[in-house]
DNA sequence: AACAGTACCGAAAACGTTTTCGGTTGACTC
DNA sequence: GAGTCAACCGAAAACGTTTTCGGTACTGTT
């Protein structure tokens, strides 16, 4: 009815300050503030009497100036790499959708950023760190030699890795034991009956690659096969590389009757690739992949995996990333978790034998 | 080696402060400050040795104070439902991914925020732009009665949607012409023969899908083929309704030939609950995707889609969102884009007829 | 020699919180 | 009735930028 009513639209609605919650009740700014905070200095009454008019003039409290004088964001960074995989990855995304929701329930944010020039990647920590947009990281698929942690351990930045490294004693870190899981799918596979094991691997560049071969490797001397080194085929998480590794499988090696993956993708790959080839999964070859991510019930046939909850990890982590700023040593925060076998349609007896 | 090399492992390193850089070099702090965002007032002699000493000191400005005195945060907010896919589904992922890269480009950063309670989905919005946190929206898969739009548009908040709305004609938007692609999708399958065209459609709550029900419609029509409201099924984009679509229409509709889905999630699960029930695809049906995600080039078979590229709508948002916080007007920023089918193998000409 | 004009720079205010430190009130003790 | 103590609150400073507004010094003009 106002006048100025159509105005209303276009204008930024301005927002109500601290300070005029103040002068509307005819306190000062310090009781608001801490009686929005829950200060136990204030009293009960004086306290809701400050709540009620918040809320009628929909004050919510400026972050920027909170942040300022706080000197904390409430937000945690979470880097991915465009050139590599980043988000591409199913696993990824399940995993950085959990850890979003995990730490909403901390009262924290998620700021996300794709890394173009991996050159970058280092001046993006220190930037987004010193420009204080954030009090901590998480990374993703810590890498051998990985220099980002050298380099914000060195600052007393607080992040938690998904993944081991060198200094893994040194720093916060959660990690599936995927050594175990991999010689626990190999001992599936050999009780199978298969006796030539393939393994498709994953990028030589992430740090958990060379654990999953070990498991892989020491999987088949506990089953009492042999090694062949013809048998693991290099990759890197990609479905492409189950393909390609499939094939040279075939052509190198016909004896193969499984193959583990270093991943899902990596499996699904390999196992369209067979369908190419005319090799029937799991009747002529039985395929196995990791991570367990959603798709695997889905394809055809159904995945047998190696299953660990990225909603767990995405928890676990969120809750550590909130004692380390909150000032707790990082040795305190290594977490190793368990992958299961989820066994569906992509493994079988062997026919051979 | 030096005697207090240890305890630098925990001491936060100090950062430096534009008064400190503003002492080092005797001048003050406005200087510093114009200099090194390069206002014409200043020197180059003394923008040269602002950058220099602000270069030696390491000073990174903060980003907490900046936006503070600015008004402005440098970021987008993009909020995904916990609930709804999120980031589960493999095209929302990729897209996130694309925006993240693309706003990089453009100097912003990407505060990513999983809702939990589908109830507090507007007030979270409200408070991140409340708070100051970030100086606008993406908002990805645009609902029928969307409120959040209601929302934004009444406050006077800059966003852009992925995909159009009831009121299409007063917010930016990008989306994909849903509607042609299924009705080329329809003409495409027409033209290898087949007559009993079904689909298995999306989430009835998201405005795409009557668009893409629309389209399918008009395209049987423009093919001169009757429309049959058993032969299309409700959905939700995922994996298993497109398992149970397919189901259904096995046991009711048994002289269907083609099949195309809302997703190429929803196809791929049809594909697999197909090959379980020993229907072959492409020979005895075919099945055609939406959206053309990495991995359906990779299923088996290669899923034949309708691909439209996540990088373009990324970078094309993005550009949109630091028109729209500039101060733009909304209605110049409507693009629609189309989808082209990718032929790959999970279609082919009908055996029946 | 006085003036206008230009190029460069600095003091102080401003952004909106929280913290520090102290001040006022009333109840309770001896 | 002076002194102590708790409970509650406010003025001013602080966080680290950017903006406003003006000031100085020099150049060139009359």
């Amino acid at each position: 009815m106002s006048p100025g009513a159509t105005e209303t639209q276009r204008v930024p609605v301005k927002r109500a300050t601290l300070a005029e919650v103040a002068d509307a009740l005819g306190v000062g700014k310090p009781t608001v503030s801490r009686a929005l905070n829950d200060y136990p200095d204030i009293s009960d009454e004086t306290k809701r009497r400050v709540r009620e008019m918040a809320n009628k003039l929909g004050y919510v409290g400026s972050s920027r100036a909170r942040q300022l004088q706080k000197g904390a964001a409430d937000t945690i960074g979470l880097l991915v790499t465009a050139a590599s995989e980043g988000l591409q990855s199913a696993y990824q995304s399940e995993f950085t959708g959990a850890l979003a929701a995990a730490l909403d329930g901390h009262g924290l944010d998620l700021l996300l950023h794709a890394v173009q020039d991996p050159g970058a990647e280092i001046d993006t920590y220190n930037r987004l760190w010193q420009q204080g947009k954030v009090d901590g990281f998480v990374l993703m698929r810590t890498r051998n030699e990985d220099e980002r942690i050298g380099f914000l351990m060195e600052r007393g930045v607080p992040f938690v890795t998904q993944g081991r490294s060198d200094l893994a004693d040194r720093h916060a870190w959660i990690d599936i034991d995927s050594e175990l899981a991999f010689a626990g799918a190999i001992k599936f596979l050999a009780g199978q009956g298969h006796r030539r094991i393939a393994m498709i691997s994953g990028d030589p560049n992430i740090y958990s690659t060379t654990l999953r071969e070990e498991g892989y490797r020491a999987g088949l001397e506990s089953a009492g096969l042999p090694f062949d080194a013809n048998l693991v085929r290099p990759g890197d998480f990609s479905a492409a590389c189950g393909r390609l590794g499939l094939k040279q499988l075939v052509d190198s090696a016909s004896d193969v009757t499984a193959i583990v993956c270093a991943n899902d993708a990596t499996a699904m790959g390999a196992i369209s690739q067979a369908h190419e080839l005319g090799i029937s999964v799991p009747e002529q070859l039985s395929v196995m992949g990791y991570d367990g991510v959603r798709m695997a019930e889905m394809f055809s046939p159904p995945l047998t995996t190696l299953s660990h909850s990225a909603a767990e990890s995405g928890e676990r982590i969120a809750s550590m990333i909130v004692g380390l700023v909150g000032g707790d040593a990082p040795a305190n925060h290594q977490i190793l978790l368990p992958a299961q076998i989820i066994e569906r349609r992509s493994t079988g007896p062997t026919a051979k034998d």
